[in-house]
RNA sequence: GCCGAUGUGGCUCAGUGGUAGAGCACUCGAUUCGUAAUCGAGCGGUCGUGGGUUCAAAUCCCACCAUCGGCUCCA
């Protein structure tokens, strides 16, 4: 049997069929609202003990939370769609009714679903809607809903998961068993957006990290703890390096700090009060000093110690804006159910950064780590992230000095998108604990949102470690810090990177940027000092040793996504030249030996293709 | 941390109460080969860990660990 041809292993259907998000259209928000409410009456159909609660669309479906005696099961969602499709088929009208709140209590007593009963505390306005299913099942909502049952397809629509959600979204209330659905309005989309859904899967960065031999986690190293392969570490390195450059040419001082310090260090700076259980917990000498708190912690951040390098001289207006940069790797007990490959992981490395400024450097110096930040993710050609000016929220005590700290803060961030035209949404309450933020939010394959890259304004750190500078005038002055990291976590980023270019790092990111396939072993020889002299300038190159034919030596590089190839025969030894077959180009023909190092050069130097 | 699911050689997976399987990888042998898999043989698993039920457990039960999907949290 012929093998599958290299078209089929590499064919992308054009994405053809738009999928839009539900709040991009009207008819996907009401098949996506009906077909919740369908699920509903087809759950407390099979489950009457059931009690409903809320279920709206949300961008890729739906989902509806119920309170269950019973948790469901994959073998119940089977049996719920069939319950649905039948009620879908039963053609029930889909009405409207407005009732006054008196009559809405009334009917929800008459069910007895309290947590209708809460849900319509909350609504603020009267008259309350209600939408009937047939004359057999309803549910405070509103809307908009498909007219009729039969405008769904039971074909366009498929649960996909159960999971545990707390009501309310409040861990100390009862937990509820959601259901996962989406619905289209054709069963080609829904088969659209299942291979979409397959596709990501096969980009999930946990998946392609082992496939690429990145990064691993061993059980006995500990949860959350990615141990980085040599290869992966070429890229963290490479990654590193190029920040490093970019920050040096701007003014930044490389510092290294501990990765243990007292816990009075984070008492001062507020840490131990607030974040005390995601810590690991504290070494302490002996019993006297546990009971005393009298001990030392790994450090989740790095700020405190990058505040004692300032404070360890008196420093003059003349000296600022100081920048103490480091990657400085961190630990956060982080709960269990929260890691996941390296987006959410115990122990990461920031590249972090501290800037000491006056207040009169404030707004500059921001917007020069806006553009630092920029500049970054466009040499990572990260190009669909989101900014969000995260300001704390008003009603909440979780942060740490006064509103007119805040609220310098708060502006200064304000100004510096407004200067710079940024697009950018507000997350209330996504403050840190000491400043608001301004924050950059990617995507991963599934969906995801992580935040990347970040900039915080604090006045409040400043003022409890009694931060000052002598002013020209001689008087002492209070700093302004600037808590920055364009990766955010390396970890992360680079999950993130695995993700977006499919495993198909640039260039001058790959592990391996060159690997030599020798047509025969004898062209051996040659290959390695080839390999050498790539070395030699700083390129990345292999030698495949394997002995195979040169198929299966292309085959087995295109599956490690080694983006230049480099084939050696008699022609190429001849020629002091080499059969160059890029991962994105194909073929390119036979090119001397110099020409390929000095392209390499120029790539590796540049962040350009080869 | 909570709800649910999953855990079989390095990897991907089959095996539902009766002595552990396949492909790839790896090792060895043959082949000396020009742009996505040469052929053959061999090595390799106390079936996540610990208990229990049973004449007998990968398979059933319990606990723990880890992973996955959510929820909560995220300096």
């Amino acid at each position: 049997m012929p093998l599958r041809s290299s078209q089929a292993m590499s064919a992308e259907s054009p994405d053809k069929i738009h999928l839009p998000k539900t709040s991009e259209s009207a008819a996907l928000q009401k098949i996506r609202h009906t077909t919740s409410h369908v699920m509903a009456m087809a759950v407390q159909k099979l489950f009457p003990k059931v009690q409903v609660t809320i279920g709206p669309w949300i961008e890729n479906g739906f989902y509806y939370d119920f309170d269950s005696p019973e948790p469901f099961t994959e073998k119940d969602l089977k049996a719920i769609k069939k319950e649905m499709t039948k009620i879908i088929r039963r053609q029930l009208p889909v009405t409207r009714e407005e009732v006054s709140r008196a009559e809405a209590q009334q009917r929800i007593q008459q069910i007895q679903e309290p947590y209708k009963l809460e849900i319509l505390g909350d609504i603020k306005q009267e008259p309350i809607t209600i939408y009937h299913l047939g004359d057999q099942w309803w549910d405070l909502c509103a809307g908009p809903h498909v007219a009729n049952t039969a405008e769904l397809d039971p074909d366009a629509i498929a649960l996909e998961s159960v999971a545990g959600a707390y009501w309310r979204g409040d861990e100390t209330k009862a937990q509820l068993q959601r259901i996962y659905g989406t619905a289209w309005e054709s069963p080609e989309q829904l088969a659209e957006y299942q291979r979409r859904k397959a596709e990501a899967i096969r980009r999930d960065h946990r998946k392609l990290g082992k496939e690429l031999g990145l990064f691993i986690f061993s059980d006995l190293v500990g949860p959350g703890l990615p141990l980085w392969t040599p290869k992966g570490t070429i890229i963290r390195s490479t990654l590193e390096n190029f920040l490093q450059q970019q920050q040096l040419k701007r003014g930044y001082q490389p510092v290294v700090t501990p990765h243990i310090g007292r816990v009075d260090l984070f008492k001062v700076s507020g840490h131990w009060q607030k974040y005390k259980d995601d810590l690991f917990p504290m070494m302490a000498e002996d019993a006297d000093a546990e009971a005393n708190e009298q001990g030392f912690v790994l450090k989740a951040m790095n700020c405190p110690f990058h505040i004692q390098i300032y404070k360890s001289d008196l420093r003059s207006y003349r000296e600022l804006p100081m920048r103490l940069a480091e990657f400085g790797t961190v630990y956060r007990y982080e709960q269990s159910g929260e890691l996941g490959g390296l987006m959410r992981v115990r122990g990461f490395t920031q590249d972090d950064a501290h800037l000491f400024v006056t207040p009169e450097q404030l707004d500059d110096e921001f917007l020069k780590v806006v553009d630092l930040i920029q500049t970054v993710f466009q040499a990572l050609q990260l190009k669909s992230f989101k900014a969000r000016l995260s300001f704390r929220d008003p009603n909440s005590d979780k942060y740490i000095g006064g509103d007119e700290a805040w609220d310098k803060a708060e502006s200064a961030i304000r100004r510096a998108v407004e200067t710079l035209g940024m697009e950018h949404f507000e997350g209330m309450g996504e403050a840190a604990f000491y400043g608001p933020k301004l924050d950059f939010i990617v995507q991963d394959a599934l969906d995801r949102e992580w935040q990347l890259g970040t900039v915080q304004v604090d006045y409040n750190l400043p003022e409890r470690f009694d931060l000052e500078y002598v002013a020209d005038d001689g008087t002492r002055k209070r700093p302004v810090m600037i808590h920055r990291a364009p990766f955010g976590s390396l970890e992360r980023l680079i999950g993130i990177l695995i993700e977006e270019y499919a495993g198909d790092f640039p260039v001058w990111l790959a592990p391996v940027q060159v690997r030599l396939l020798a047509v025969g072993d004898e062209f051996l020889p040659f290959a390695n000092q080839v390999a050498a002299q790539l070395l030699a300038i700083g390129a990345r190159a292999e030698v495949d040793r394997s002995g195979d034919r040169l198929g299966k030596l292309i085959r087995n590089a295109e599956k490690d996504k080694i983006p230049v190839m480099a084939i050696v025969g008699a022609k190429e030894v001849e020629a002091n030249s080499l059969s160059i077959r890029t991962r994105a180009a194909g073929e390119l023909g036979i090119i001397p030996v110099v020409e390929v190092l000095a392209r390499l050069k120029q790539t590796n130097e540049t962040h350009t293709d080869f």
